[in-house]
DNA sequence: AGCACGCCGACT
DNA sequence: GTCGGCGTGCTC
């Protein structure tokens, strides 16, 4: 029997399956999805196995065995392991870095060098002895002091080198205490009346007959020893097991269940459309506005895929995935449900995933990579805000979340539903083509008027002489809801106020030595660093060119509005949220609960409040810079405004008080803002699909970005231009090819980065042709240092 | 990618 | 003479 296995290394001549002799005593173990450790080449290394079979192309005397399998289920099953090669192709990826983003972090190998005492400990010289006296092996990073003489008996042979592969997390086990279910023999025990302690406990197990507490939690509820327990357990009080255990991050038990909402008409509807499609690979595009009740039509469609015996995925922006978003699911799943989100320990993770592996769990609500659930018979995939950038990579393996799901769809022959307020224009586009099926929901679910929202020129304001970073309208608004006791959620574009230092004399920005970008100041440290590379230096007195003392510190955009606001209202209590302030877990958490306990008036922050901030009291929702977003030099400029816009103006207003926004712009008339106004979303479409059309781009054009690193420019130059010649040649007349240019950021460590942009309608030999570069590349380039990357689809070209 | 092999310069 | 620099080529 032979093996199939894809080896744990990511380069190219490698990305591809090699064969082993599967020895005779695994043959009956032995399945593809399985992870083995194998030799290759001088070392080992760990693989998945990908097929088995009786044959091989290579010569057969001339296979390894596999060294050792390590698991005993597969990790991935047929579908996954499918669906990898799959997005290899459509990717342009390693097929192990497919592989390996579909298993749990913990899972992943970790690698560790060791010398492995191979003769008998007296004929190693004398200083390395005590290195091996307790242990036949020792860690590389243990014995650098002595890799000299290490390396001498290497080729003498009384020492060998190994590699360790371990994984991160196993299976967590735990101290488990049965308490007895009888009480006739709790009763039935007798303890001496001075063992207090005893005494004590066999009080808690009274109370808590049957139940199975592990051990540590039980100390400390009942406030007794290990010793005690044991004590009571030789009595017969408990039985004390070590079982397997998850790592629940939250107990379950004190969550209620809640019924269904009554759906309205159009959530109806859309539902009905959905219901009928259960058992068909179809895409909807649920365009509902903000606070249409999307999530109801959700939860409704996720249980009648349960009831048919059948399982659900439902992604959403990790942003959005918050404690009352799953709180959700779980009130109305209970415990069938697995969330797996970035907060998690990479062993919790581990834990969730395995609750679906073993179909414990019906439905799984998480990020992203949530999408590679190993779920067997898969029902329902539902992609929240599906226009959300997040959904793609942007690393390798460089998938989109709605391009996995949409192939499990047609694997499992299951519905996939798209729902957004503000869909990306690819998907609606294809929902008007007929490809996916357009469900609306015009209204709010709770018929709430959607919120006034005015737009300030601001270029009026600095003519009317205010050259704060708030209008006259919009400190008023804020003044007047302090006075009414509302609250007030301020929106602050992150980008373009980054924080930096300028010498007021001669213009210097403190710029990366390394990278072609300003310094950011970091107040707390105050430190200079560079956020591409990792740069950091104290903060200058003097500007470091002209050496004036003018040097302005223009603090982290929030900071400085808090800074404005304090001047503006000062008895206003203000919240900060942003990068700073959530550095710390649950801290996020935190900020939302204090502010929807009404401990502060005003919510100040940047992206992250954006979405999933539903308190009734908000009433104010100020936008300081709505610009910032819409002139970066990115073909989703104006998409991405709008859909800010939108989300942010979606969180005033959400119950019974009315809500007022307020938009700030020196260009208010650009389109994306006054549409945005009214979330005019249809004519909004239309007149980006217009300036799409003309520009090239999706949803008329695919586009690949192809990117070039060295440390050389004119090197990077020469082979950017050399591979878009390469490209002309191979690719048809039709397809456009932007550049090559250097990038935005034109050097990031030191190295300078050139890209060129393909974009085309319809180029089948596209897959080839990119190969045939990659093949360039590694013969040629490679070898002189550069780097190439490869981007289909990307979501910003910047 | 990582590791061994192999071929040339500067040291005991 | 040997140690060690990194170019080249292979990994079932």
């Amino acid at each position: 029997m032979i093996a199939e296995v894809i080896v744990d290394v990511a380069a190219h001549p490698i990305d591809r399956p090699f064969d082993y002799a599967v020895p005779e005593e695994l043959q009956v173990l032995v399945e593809p999805g399985m992870r083995v450790k194998v030799p290759f080449g001088p070392r080992k290394v760990l693989g998945f196995i990908t097929a088995l079979k009786d044959t091989s192309d290579f010569d057969v005397s001339r296979l390894k065995p596999i060294h050792e399998l390590m698991d005993v289920v597969p990790v991935l099953n047929e579908e996954l392991l499918a669906m990898a090669k799959w997005m290899k192709k459509q990717t342009v990826c390693f097929e192990i870095d497919a592989l390996q983003v579909m298993i749990p972090s913990a899972l992943r190998a970790k690698y560790e060098k060791r010398f492995v005492l191979n003769a008998p400990l007296e004929e190693l010289p004398e200083p390395l002895q005590p290195y091996f006296d307790k242990r036949p092996s020792v860690r590389s990073q243990d014995a650098v002091e002595v890799y000299g003489l290490l390396k001498k008996e290497l080729e003498r042979g009384t020492v060998v080198a190994d590699t360790d592969i371990s994984q991160q997390t196993a299976v967590k086990k735990a101290r488990m205490i049965h308490i007895t279910d009888s009480l006739e023999k709790l009763e039935s025990i007798e303890i001496r009346s001075n063992a207090k302690q005893q005494v004590k406990l066999m009080a808690f197990f009274k109370n808590h007959l049957g139940k199975a507490i592990e051990s540590s939690v039980l100390q400390k509820e009942a406030g007794t020893t290990l010793p005690t327990i044991y004590s009571l357990a030789e009595k017969g009080a408990a039985e004390i097991h070590n079982e397997e255990l998850y790592r629940d991050p939250k107990l379950l038990s004190d969550i209620e269940k809640k019924p269904n909402l009554q759906l309205t008409e159009a959530q109806q509807a859309a539902y009905d459309a959905i219901d009928a499609a259960l058992n068909t690979p179809k895409t909807f595009l649920l365009h509902g506005i903000t606070g249409s009740g999307k999530t109801e039509i959700y939860l409704q469609t996720i249980e009648e895929t349960l009831k048919a015996g059948k399982e659900a995925i439902m992604l959403v922006p990790e942003i959005s995935l918050t404690p009352q978003m799953t709180l959700r699911f779980k009130e109305r799943f209970g415990d069938l449900v697995a969330v797996l989100h970035s907060g998690l320990s990479a062993g919790e993770k581990y834990d969730e995933w395995r609750k679906i592996q073993r179909a414990e769990v019906k439905v799984v609500v998480g990020a992203r990579s949530a999408i590679f659930a190993p779920f067997r018979n898969l029902g329902l995939i539902i992609l929240d805000e599906e226009h959300e950038s997040s959904y793609k990579q942007d690393d390798s393996p460089r998938y989109h979340a709605r391009d996995m799901a949409i192939w499990r769809s047609e694997y499992h022959n299951c519905p996939v539903i798209l729902g957004s307020a503000t869909p990306s224009l690819e998907s609606y586009a294809r929902a008007q083509k007929g490809v996916y099926e357009l469900l609306v929901l015009e209204k709010r679910a709770k018929n709430q008027p959607l919120p006034t929202v005015h737009i300030v020129d601001m270029r009026e304001e600095l003519r009317n002489g205010n050259r704060s970073m708030f209008s006259v309208p919009l400190a008023e608004a804020i003044r007047e809801r302090l006075d009414r006791k509302e609250q007030t959620v301020l929106f602050l574009n992150k980008r373009g106020y980054s924080s930096f230092v300028l010498c007021r004399d001669c213009g210097t920005v403190m710029q990366c030595p390394n990278c072609d970008i300003s310094l950011t100041y970091h107040r707390s440290s105050e430190l200079m660093k560079c956020h591409y590379c990792g740069y950091d230096e104290p903060v200058p007195h003097t500007c470091p060119e002209c050496e004036s003392e003018h040097i302005r510190f223009f603090g982290t955009g929030t900071q400085k509005v808090e800074e404005e606001l304090a001047k503006l209202v000062p008895e206003a209590r203000v919240l900060r949220m942003d990068v700073d302030t959530t550095r710390n877990k649950g801290a996020h958490e935190k900020i939302l609960a204090a502010f929807g306990e009404g401990k502060a008036d005003i919510l100040l922050g940047t992206q992250m409040i954006a979405k999933g901030l539903d308190f009734p009291n908000i009433t104010l929702v100020g936008v300081l810079s709505a610009d910032t977003t819409l002139h970066l030099p990115d073909f989703r400029a104006a998409e991405k405004t709008y859909q800010l816009l939108t989300q942010v103006s979606g969180r005033a207003g959400r119950d019974k008080l009315p809500g007022t926004v307020f938009v700030q712009s020196y260009t208010p008339d650009h389109y994306a803002i006054t549409l945005a106004k009214d979330q005019l979303y249809e004519p909004f479409f239309e007149q980006e699909m217009a300036m799409r059309r003309a520009s090239g781009y999706p949803p008329y054009y695919y586009v690949v970005n192809v990117q070039f690193t060295h440390e050389d420019l004119m090197t990077v130059a020469g082979y950017a231009d050399q591979s878009v010649r390469f490209l002309q040649s191979q690719l048809s007349q039709s397809t456009l090819i932007i550049g090559p240019s250097a990038s935005l950021i034109a050097r990031v460590n030191n190295r300078y980065r050139y890209q060129c942009l393909i974009k085309y309608k319809k180029e089948p030999k596209l897959a080839d042709v990119m190969q045939q570069l990659i093949k360039i590349y590694r013969s040629e380039w490679i070898k002189k240092g550069a780097t190439l990357s490869i981007d289909m689809n990307p979501t910003s070209v910047m």
